[in-house]
DNA sequence: ATGAAAGCGCTAACAG
DNA sequence: CTGTTAGCGCTTTCAT
């Protein structure tokens, strides 16, 4: 059914039925209302493509990311939808695990379809990429920084720094063999960690000790796994960094299986800030990541951006970064005065 | 930029270029490879809604949750989205928050964007609003039970049972004053538990007694706060079972620090499997659901309901169920051998 | 304030 | 195999 059934059942033309839809204000109270309740009677919904067969605002955005079951990327997730869905807009959220062929295949499908914008997490693309996605005429974000991807409309957490404070944090509680246990994924945050890691040792007057340094999967098992081969290899060590909470949890794990005493023997800290990090015995130092307001942030520069495109503004880049937060916890303890704190 | 411009710079028609596209066996592979390079040149992208104004298949689907955060939902997102991308579909998710309003607001949108079909996890709709659905045309396909609802295309797994079946796990266990720790939504889903709870008793032989059960929020507050009010009130327990494992981590966190022995004095089992329900001393015994395989298995349902919708097929209704299993874990005990077996 | 009519970009029936 | 052309449902001038 369409808008001549209804032009025809109100008695009037095609035109005003537009309008009262389009421009309401153009048609007088009395038909309009005349229209509005035929439009109703017949259960008549305009047909979307149609409609915007001319125009190209669709009121959608595009959201990639990598992992349905990461909390910090849902955590994200909700910020841009809690944004847009105030906007009237809606999400499509994509799921790119790290593939650089489906993030491409999901941003072409999204652009197709004519998406208003595009917010981008971790992503894969290069800067020849991106430069693309802005000769197509795409409006779109990064969330997430990547020292190899040029100025760029970003919301990012400043890892190197707080990864650095952590560091500082052991070695000034007398640590100074600290272990690093590294996820795989996203590459650039994990050297933008091991930068910060870098950089407070020599701060501190440590030797970086490139036997201290491993990777794994960033999850429970993988830190399970590679707290595992830590003890294998016996290096010495009084302290361990995780990259992410899920693999401190495992490394927490195997190192209490294993007699280990944290933090006395070995001072143990996460990243991300998982519930959870609150409930295991001792309780998870960490650093707390604003992912929910970077979605926000993210989400509204996006829309300042689609709406500041209609007006031809000049288009200033913008680079906003939000600061992390260590939490200090009883895993990474305080060798001088233990029973006093906790 | 349109196939007419493409079409006047290859020297062909529309309808040609329009061929390539749609029917390229029509067309001469010469003709066919020249259209196609002059379209890459041109850089040409057809007018997603010119081509979707005439036919209604969108290749988008729907795909309502209630909260991005949890981990049930978004695990049956995933098998969605494997599906789905796999049939060439876009998922667009929404997040209802259990709010009726915006649920509603949801379907109406993704119903005029003419997405093919819909799935809806712990819907807060009615029969008459499925009804209404129904008459629609819509597609659509729901995930977990609710037995106000009439039958339908549905995807769930029996909470009743696995619940009774844990219940009577803690009753051959000895344990005969069992609390409940309840969560507030999904409603549906909380009943089932709660029947699950009595049908149990009644077969051990055992007194409903309304003071063993409690109301919370489904989170690790709620459940703190929940083992709060039950160590408050002194109700005589020695076992809990919550409703889902967030809260039952809640309940170990409180029973644990307020020196309650786990699980000698109170036998604790959740429900989801969560993976740190076995990083927590004691490890978690709890019932773990098939929801990653719910989520492939609705999708499945939800193609075939759209690909036989086409051919006009007989709609049988298809109601699908998938078992839970108990995962029996150091938390619920076992009173007679537990250092045996642990 | 309302209507007639010319598109929007594309598809498909029909003709050749 | 390819071109002509009539729509698809809607919006928007341009008249009246």
């Amino acid at each position: 059914m369409n808008i001549k059934a209804v032009a025809d059942k109100a008695g009037v033309s095609v035109a005003t039925v537009s309008r009262v839809m389009n421009h309401p204000e153009l048609v007088t109270e009395e038909t309009r209302e005349h229209i509005l309740s035929v439009m109703k009677k017949m259960n008549y919904t305009p047909n979307w493509f149609a409609r915007n067969i001319q125009s190209t605002r669709t009121g959608m955005i595009g959201l990639l990311i990598h992992d349905f079951l990461d909390a910090s990327n849902m955590e994200i997730a909700k910020g841009v939808e809690s944004i847009a869905h105030q906007k009237g807009y809606h999400v499509m959220l994509c799921n790119t695990e790290f593939n650089p062929v489906k993030e491409k295949e999901y941003i072409d499908t999204l652009l197709e379809r004519k998406i208003d914008g595009l917010i981008l997490t971790s992503t894969t693309l290069k800067n020849s990429d991106l430069d693309k996605l802005k000769k197509q005429g795409a409006n779109y974000v990064l969330v997430g920084k990547n020292k190899t991807i040029n100025r760029q409309n970003i919301v990012y957490t400043d890892y190197k720094t707080a990864t650095e404070e952590a560091i500082t944090y052991l070695i000034t509680l007398g640590r100074t063999r600290i272990g690093l246990a590294l996820g795989e994924y996203p590459k650039p945050e994990i050297e933008e960690k091991l930068e910060g890691y870098k950089r407070a040792l020599k701060e501190g007057g440590i030797l970086f000790d490139e036997k201290l340094v491993y990777h794994g999967e960033n999850s429970i098992e993988g830190g399970y796994l590679v707290a595992s081969k830590m003890l294998d290899d016996r290096v010495d060590m009084d302290a361990i960094f995780a990259s992410t909470d899920q693999m401190a949890l495992g490394v927490l794990d195997k190192l209490k299986s294993a007699g280990v005493h944290i933090p006395e023997d070995i001072a143990l800290i996460g990243f991300d800030d998982l519930r959870i990090g609150a409930l295991v015995e001792p309780k998870l130092t960490t650093i707390s990541k604003p992912m929910y307001r970077m979605g926000l942030m993210a989400a509204r520069l996006l829309f300042d951006i689609i709406e500041g495109s209609e007006e031809d503004e000049e288009d200033e880049v913008q680079e906003i970064a939000l600061q992390s937060k260590l939490k200090i916890r009883k895993s990474c303890g305080n060798k001088g005065r233990l029973k006093e704190i906790w």
